[in-house]
DNA sequence: TAATTTTGTTTCTGTATCGAAACAAAAGAG
DNA sequence: CTCTTTTGTTTCGATACAGAAACAAAATTA
């Protein structure tokens, strides 16, 4: 397996991201989101902040991007109301699943490549 | 294989990505790299701006933007001097294998965790 | 209750990027 | 040679995002 085959997905899917014009988001704004919809939580500001090594205030207006676009919201914990919690949302999980499928999709291409190609 | 295996390692490439603070690229810049290095050339900007869908102006300006990295160079076609040839450099190349180690490392964790997580 | 700490947001200033349109240079057509 | 087409860059006005610092609100401490 060499470094371009690995590679190719990848390439396959951002060149897909950046084609399709849906929410244009930034790396830092996916990574946020995904780590949001895949990874236990609860999400808030400061921990994401820690994990991604991102400052708080850029957190914060991530957050405000991806609300506009409906795919986090926030809801302050009732037992502590300075904290945030970040959640998911049914656009999001839609989002998500269309990324997912074109994930798929190009990984799929790859394996067919490397069993015929 | 559910959707969250599959992004997984999305998400752990990604937040890797954003952590390493190394020249931060857009995803529209990552797409535009992965295409030079990874599919076969000549890579004009025409060729690119359809390949990508994306206007003419904004892959020039993504050129920009990857040269003043070192990660890709312009050379003018010499039988027909209005075209650009985007190429590699080798400070690219290097680049792009660190991006590759990162996924491979990501893979095989994911790999594992498929056996035994 | 007053001072301090924690959590998250807002402001500030500067830089980057966007799409559309105008532009310049080279090649081709008549 | 002149006009048109092709290729890529630059300009334009507007928007988005950056990090640092200031800020507001809730919780904790003394």
């Amino acid at each position: 397996m060499t470094p371009t085959d690995l590679l190719l997905p990848w390439r396959d899917v951002m060149v897909d991201m950046v084609r399709l014009d849906r929410p244009d988001l930034s790396m830092r704004q996916w990574a946020l989101l995904l780590t949001v919809y895949l990874t236990p939580g609860p999400h808030t500001v400061r921990r994401l902040s820690e994990d991604l090594n991102v400052p708080k205030p850029a957190i914060s207006r991530a957050l405000d991007a991806l609300s506009i676009h409906g795919l986090v919201k926030r809801a302050r914990d009732p037992s502590d109301k300075r904290i945030v919690q970040v959640q998911k949302t049914p656009e999001g999980s839609l989002f998500i699943d269309e990324f997912a499928q074109i994930v798929e999709e190009r990984d799929r291409q790859s394996d067919l490549g490397a069993y015929y190609g």
